[in-house]
RNA sequence: GGUCCCAUCGUCUAGCCAGGUCAGGACACCAGGUUUUCAUCCUGGGAACAGGGGUUCGAAUCCCCUUGGGAUCACCA
């Protein structure tokens, strides 16, 4: 294809890194390095009151971590560098400001002193009226003298730019194909805020233009303005670069997947559960009722999630991050995240970054949303998990548990441990989640009394429980405590209490040790424990259930 | 409401641009089987061209309309 690709991805850091937004950098990274292009990395923080530090070091680890790296961008481990820089907008005021001045000079700008307060009210006036709404260009009629005046006097206003007269606008998009407005359409938008920073439509038109950005690559909720763009870069006399609108990503039930689904699912259930206080220490009061009180005030990340926890509810992933704390796999995200919307035909699916570089086109690309299905990304991720080999299973596993539970990663039988789950966990967090009662004290292991537990404990001509202490004598006697002598006593007491049938051994046993009826292969659950372990949790068992039920 | 975009199994999609294979695959689902639990694994199955008009010998494919869904209409990006 064409020389001298480059794309850009330009993240303004107010939250967290979605997956909208990572599929966005991957079609943008992938189309740069399928072309032989470079790839680049932005930080739009024109809000200053939204953009924070933190986020933008997010944005950073989250995209490390998919392995999606920027030729050029903010300097970060081996990532970023370039000429063309500073990549962060809040560092190039100069430069916008330079290219304002153009515009001024052009009289295709022009000040603006209207008040928000005054221009909600005509925004309001519109919507009643039952059309769009567009700036009425009262500045406009202001006199030169007066403008000049008001500058004087330090009068607060922004810059707006004068679309000019002219015929319909048409672009021609790589993925939805010619797209065409009337030019009345457009409205005099604000290119230059109050705060004397520059808005997104200006700061990105100059920034894509000094960078030489040749494709942008964006979501579709970005196809409108796409006309405000190219209007602009005509006035300063840039070039248009390739315009690729990738659509929306979606919840399973069709609402918009957004930043704001995990505050949405905490204040259905606080309303569906009447709860009128924060039921933890840290939401203030203050913090709880800011909250209740508007839709628009959204609870922190962290208290967010300490909330959640507290309720015993499950926040819907969204972001990057709650999919590696979930346990999944970057690549396999990545490759899941690709299919939202791309595929490579000849029925293939699963794939990897270099296959990706190799096939990814913009042609292939699809112009309708598609729904976010948690399923095959867990069907993915154990596919994935599996042709892991058992080296390679537990290291990443081992790294997995050092960020998220390091009690397991402290496990002096991590190897076993490991494979002991690789084959039956689909995320890394299922191996912890299967194997929890190996971090819980023998002492605080607890038997409630599902049917699982009922049914493998009392039920029966023989109970498990009947056969408890013939199996807790015959483990006493157990010499060294591997896999074989295990294996091979639990076959005889198979043989000697239940005519063969080791299930009716193993099950008792495992829930005796395990707390309930899940857990890895018997013999991998006792050795994990230790004999030790192992026999306190049966003696401990026994007692219970025989001092519970008359049996 | 104005403007713009979209429309194949429940879901992601192939096929469309260059009309002509029982509309293919994957996930999910259902039925069997393997397995000491859970999970795997194996076999089989049901499942779609939104509706209506054209064009054509022939339409999922090209055109129009209807319906449905979505985006946007900020001194946020």
């Amino acid at each position: 294809m064409s020389t001298n690709v480059k794309t850009r991805f330009a993240p303004s850091p107010t939250g967290h890194l979605h997956v909208g937004g990572a599929r966005t950098a991957i079609y943008c990274w992938a189309y740069a390095k399928a072309n032989g292009g470079k790839f680049l990395l932005r930080i739009e923080d024109t809000d200053q009151n939204r953009s924070s530090e933190q986020a933008t070091t997010g944005f950073f680890n989250d995209l490390s971590w998919l392995k999606i790296l920027w030729d050029e961008g903010p300097t970060i481990n081996n990532a970023g560098g370039g000429n063309e820089g500073p990549y962060y907008q809040s560092k190039r005021l100069d430069l916008y400001k330079e290219q304002l001045d153009r515009l001024l000079e052009l009289e295709l700008a022009y000040y603006a002193f209207e008040t928000p307060e005054e221009l909600q009210v005509e925004r309001k006036k519109a919507r009643a009226q039952k059309r769009a709404y567009r700036y009425n260009r009262k500045s406009l009629e202001l006199s030169k003298e007066t403008v000049t005046q008001f500058l004087a006097e330090g009068k607060p206003h922004v810059v707006r730019f004068k679309v000019p007269e002219g015929g319909p606008l048409t672009v021609t998009d790589c993925v939805v194909g010619d797209v065409t407005v009337e030019r009345t359409e457009v409205d005099d938008f604000v290119i230059f805020k109050g705060d004397g920073f520059p808005t997104y439509h200006f700061a990105v038109i100059v920034d894509d233009a000094l960078m030489h950005i040749t494709h942008v690559l964006r979501g579709q909720e970005h196809l409108n303005n796409t006309f405000k763009h190219i209007l602009l870069q005509e006035a300063l006399g840039f070039e248009r670069p390739m315009y690729a609108h990738i659509s929306l990503i979606f919840n399973p039930d069709g609402s918009k997947m957004s930043k704001r689904d995990k505050d949405k699912a905490l204040r259905k259930y606080v309303r569906e559960n009447n709860i009128e206080s924060s039921p933890i220490v840290c939401i203030t009061d203050e913090a709880w009722s800011a909250w209740q009180s508007s839709k628009d005030n959204q609870l922190e990340t962290e208290e967010a999630t300490a909330l959640a926890a507290e309720l015993g509810i499950e926040l819907p992933e969204i972001n990057v991050d709650d999919f590696k704390k979930a346990g999944y796999m970057p690549e396999v995200l990545l490759n899941y995240l690709c299919l939202l919307g791309w595929s490579p035909g000849d029925d293939i699916e699963q794939f990897d970054s270099d296959f990706l570089i190799e096939k990814f086109s913009l042609d292939r690309i699809v112009k309708s949303p598609a729904k976010f299905d948690r399923a095959k990304l867990l069907a993915f991720n154990l596919d994935a998990l599996q042709k892991l080999s058992a080296a390679e299973f537990e290291s990443r596993l081992l790294h997995w548990c050092e960020e998220y539970a390091p009690e397991f990663a402290a496990l002096e039988q991590f190897s076993l441990f490991a494979s002991a789950n690789h084959e039956r966990s689909k995320t890394f967090r299922d191996a912890i989640v299967t194997s929890s009662f190996i971090t819980v004290d023998d002492e605080a292991i607890v038997w409630p009394e599902t049917k699982p537990v009922k049914k493998a404990l009392l039920k029966g001509e023989v109970s498990g429980l009947s056969r408890m202490p013939a199996i807790i004598e015959a483990f006493k006697e157990v010499e060294s405590w591997s896999a074989e002598a295990i294996d091979s006593c639990l076959h005889t007491l198979a043989s000697t209490l239940a005519e063969g049938n080791l299930g009716k051994v193993a099950q008792p046993v495992r829930i005796a040790v395990a707390g309930g009826p899940v857990s890895p292969p018997i013999g991998d659950t006792l050795i994990l424990l230790g004999k030790k372990s192992t026999l306190r949790r049966l003696e401990r068992c026994h007692e219970y259930f025989a001092s519970t039920c008359d049996a």
